[in-house]
DNA sequence: CCTCGACATTCCAGTTTCGACATGTCAAAA
DNA sequence: TTTTGACATGTCGAAACTGGAATGTCGAGG
């Protein structure tokens, strides 16, 4: 249920078309809450519908603009703060590890220093973003900049556990 | 698909039950890749059509125990040497940062302070577990470790990074 | 003027996941 | 003896997600 509430959160930001959200989703979203453009376009007819949102403006080619209704806003913020976010901990990455039994240690090996080759390079894209960016004040940016600074995080701790995991490896 | 490969995965190492492996979901496998009971019985009986698991003895109440096949085992092998590992990483942790500016700033706080004690609880808590058990040299054990030190210093980092986001919020 | 790429939406078929419901067996404790 | 709780499986509908096809408009560059 929580594709409904990016896009209420990318609303409460700015009002936006179906195809603007779809590329902030190929952006900025893509790591924390990949969604299709089908799955924007048909969630965004159920929220108009439910009146968390309306259409604001008609532009051309029927571009629709959508604006945060009162109750979308409402909505988000009850999200934010009266539910708990569940840790949706499902990982392909990791489920492999406990299964690495089956291969020789040499293939295990080298998919652990692969991963740690893949969080090598995604940390240095994250850093290389960090620096086209130019970080106003604004509460997107703050947050964004937060976001951000978690996805450095992770991939060299990522990194440094991949690198140390192969080396477990007898 | 990958639920799959975790059924698999879990017959390399002993033969089990529905049931079984229900219990080894919600237990050890809970934070890696989640699955409901209707969901594993569904599949198991899919890879015994597919003839990658079959059913190698029959208990009380209609116990079936399931053994992986050579052709599982391929599949198994094939699936973790061949096939990309897709970094999985919806988050509904993460997504709730990217609004909280929509919130005061006491509570956007409060959420990351709360994120913070969250980590140092499962932190705690899978250190706990790390004691409990008793580490043998077999494979499973050996990944086992591997994969609960992933959890022990991710953990840990999200602990520092919430701090720290915590400390941003002006 | 014309073409091409970006803009923009809608629909659909298929798969995966979720949560609940339904059914029944066995062993041990009360 | 009865009752309770763990054992054990199966099925269903709804919701979410995937990937692609179909359709068309507009603006800029050649």
């Amino acid at each position: 249920m929580s594709l409904r509430h990016a896009l209420l959160g990318l609303l409460s930001d700015r009002q936006a078309s179906g195809y603007d959200l779809l590329k902030t989703f190929d952006t900025s979203l893509a790591n924390v809450w990949p969604a299709t453009q089908s799955q924007i376009y048909t969630e965004l007819s159920k929220l108009a519908d439910a009146g968390l949102i309306s259409v604001a403006a008609e532009g051309p080619r029927g571009r629709k603009e959508y604006t945060l209704a009162p109750e979308g806003l409402a909505e988000l913020r009850h999200w934010l703060t009266e539910t708990a976010p569940q840790r949706n901990t499902r990982s392909d990455i990791l489920l492999r590890v406990f299964f690495l039994g089956v291969l020789t240690p040499d293939q295990a090996r080298d998919y652990l220093t692969g991963l740690a080759d893949l969080s090598a390079r995604e940390h240095a894209d994250l850093a290389a973003l960090a620096d086209t960016i130019d970080w106003g004040e604004d509460g997107l940016s703050v947050h964004g900049r937060i976001a951000l600074e978690y996805g450095l995080r992770f991939n060299a701790m990522r990194r440094d556990w991949a690198e140390w995991a192969a080396a477990q490896i007898t």
